[in-house]
DNA sequence: CGCATTCCGGACTAATATGGTCCCATATGG
DNA sequence: CCATATGGGACCATATTAGTCCGGAATGCG
């Protein structure tokens, strides 16, 4: 349904405390703490999240996490890169498929033109937005038929 | 990784094989045999096109389909509300989940920006778009990284 | 009238993707 | 040398998606 993975949706979060907690390092536990996500699912996303180096680590005790670069150079289009995978609306790339030959497959142009609106759109939000605490935005109704997916609910 | 569902995919390609036949009913097997896509899932998704209007179809022998409403007032949008679900990158309204007593979900209005932006490229694209033999667009190099999802190659 | 054709509705199975957990290795500081 | 942490990856459970199939109903034609 064109959503967003769990894993991005928990990565944003545990970006935003990283941020918040930014010049400290965070133990992979302080941050579970934190966000209330269960500690082996925060290890796995730290992990992913410093192999692609938006965040540092150090190992050993006294280790930890924190930000591997400024928060408002970060980009939700990297945070979804790394975390989501990229950013493919679809791609019939395959260039002797039987659909080409069949010449009704001259979609793939416009799909290009979504996915570049979609990629702006990702990459003009940053990780500094996403922390800033904008709670109570004028939601202006064009959310129409959002279903609830009603993420991050661990039922406790 | 953000993308769409392949019932879309094929969803486009039969409905722009509807935008070349206009003027005359195609049946299902019509429709296989032109997108080459497998009959049983042509039916599939007839059905659901034509159950919100977007197509509609008659009955008995002699009967199929057709489009039902000129191809530049059906919007990509459109489409994947009917095929891919409404399109809702994330939603986190549970009021009183444990992440927002946390205070660190304050996220959801930057996602609620990203969604609109998403939502109005995908108002602008129409079926009449989709259908133009866009072929040969200069990839402007912005699809970087983008995997190979490869849709729509039945092996035969 | 009866039959071939074609859509209608939904059930069902199989394949795939995702989420989540766990284990062992490595590094580091006290 | 031991407690604390991360690093890397295997692993299984579950949810989602794809895809197929079947019985039923409408319609046109001989």
């Amino acid at each position: 349904m064109l959503r967003i993975s769990r894993i991005t949706d928990y990565g944003t979060m545990i970006l935003v405390h990283l941020v918040a907690s930014s010049g400290q390092v965070c133990s992979a536990s302080d941050v579970a703490a934190g966000t209330r996500v269960a500690l082996p699912t925060v290890q796995k996303i730290l992990k992913l999240l410093t192999r692609s180096g938006l965040v540092v680590s150090s190992r050993g005790a006294e280790g930890g996490y924190s930000l591997g670069k400024p928060a408002d150079t970060i980009s939700a289009a990297d945070i979804l890169d790394v975390l989501d995978g990229p950013v493919a609306i679809t791609e019939c790339s395959h260039s002797d498929s039987q659909c080409e030959l069949e010449s009704h497959c001259q979609v793939g142009g416009s799909w290009q033109k979504i996915n570049k609106a979609i990629r702006v759109a990702l990459d003009e939000i940053t990780l500094a937005d996403l922390a800033r605490p904008a709670r109570e935005l004028p939601v202006q109704g064009l959310t129409r038929g959002i279903t609830r997916t009603v993420h991050r609910i661990e039922r406790e």
